[in-house]
DNA sequence: TATTAAATAAAAATAATTATCATTTAGGGG
DNA sequence: CCCCTAAATGATAATTATTTTTATTTAATA
C-alpha cells in the first residue's frame, strides 16, 4: 500500500500531519463520516487541528479525486476514501450507510446512459430500507 | 384530475392558500425546486407568505406522501411532486435535474434487493454528467 | 356566527459550511 | 542546514439553509 504523504505529494498537495491525519482517518473507516464526525475523531490525536482545516482538506481531496462527498439526505455531507461510483444503502432507523459493490449495476447503467442523449461522468444508487440487523430487532421486539 | 383542496383535505390537513399554492407549484413544474425557488415563485401571487411557511409546509408533504425531497449535492433540497421513487439526471454543467423513467431500473433494484440482508423501501439513482444541450454547446464553441 | 385548535408571518436561533486574516509551516534554493 | 516564500493552518467571523419561537390570524366545526 503507497503510503499517505507519497498519495498527497502526487496529488501535488503539500503534506501537512492534518492531510494525513484526515486521509489515513478515512481509509481506515466504512463508516462514511461527516466532516464533523473526522474532526471529532483526530482530536485526541491532533489537539490543535481546526474544523475549518477539515472542511478545507476534504474540499481538497475532493477536487483532486482523493474522496468522494456523499450526501443521503442528512444536514451535512459524508465523505468516502472509495472514490469509484458505488452504491450504498442507507438504513432509516439506525441511520447507518453502507457500501455496496454490485458490478451489474454499473453496466446496466453504462448501457441504459447509451439510450440517453446525456453523457453520464458518475452514477449514485442509494438505496434507503431497514437493514438486517434493524429488521432482527424489530422482530425481536413485536 | 383531482383538485388540490381535496387532496389536501384527504390527507387530513388543513386547506389554506399557501399549501395550495405551493402544492399547485410543485404539480405545474419539472424544475425540482428548492424551497426558496418556490418562495420566489409564489412571491407575485401571495405577497404575505413567508419563506418559513413554504419550509413547514414542504416537511408537511413530505411526511404525509406528498412530495418527495430531492439531494443532488447542492447546498439546498429540492421537492418534487411526483413521489414514486424514479431515477434523475444532474448536468454538472448547467445544473438541471431531470426525471428519468426507467422501469428496468426499478425492477433490477428490486431484484438486487432480493439478494441483500436489506430491506429496501425505496431507491434512488441520480447520474451525474453532462446534459445533451450543454454537450452541443460545448461541442460549438471548440 | 362564535369558538378554538391549528396555521401563518416575522424574527430569532441553530447548524453546516465558507471566507477572512494573522500566524505558522512545508519544502525548494542557496 | 538555514532562509525564504508561497501556501496551509487556526481562530473567528460571515454566510447559507433550515428550524424554532411566538404573537397573530384563520380554517373549519359546532
Amino acid at each position: 500500500m503507497k503510503a499517505t504523504a507519497q498519495i498527497l505529494k502526487e496529488k501535488g498537495l503539500k503534506v501537512t500531519p492534518q492531510r494525513i491525519a484526515v486521509y489515513n482517518m478515512l481509509l481506515n473507516t466504512t463508516e462514511h463520516p461527516n466532516a464533523e464526525t473526522i474532526y471529532k475523531a483526530l482530536e485526541p490525536t491532533n489537539p490543535t487541528m481546526s474544523l475549518a482545516t477539515v472542511y478545507k482538506t476534504l474540499d481538497y481531496f475532493k477536487q483532486l479525486g482523493l474522496v468522494q462527498e456523499l450526501n443521503v439526505g442528512e444536514g451535512s455531507s459524508r465523505y468516502d476514501a472509495v472514490v469509484k461510483c458505488h452504491p450504498h444503502t442507507v438504513c432509516i432507523q439506525c441511520g447507518k450507510v453502507r457500501d455496496l459493490y454490485l458490478e451489474e449495476l454499473t453496466e446496466i447503467h453504462k448501457k441504459i446512459a447509451e439510450e440517453l442523449d446525456f453523457e453520464v461522468r458518475c452514477e449514485q444508487l442509494i438505496l434507503y430500507g431497514i437493514c438486517g440487523k434493524c429488521r432482527r430487532e424489530n422482530n425481536e421486539n413485536s
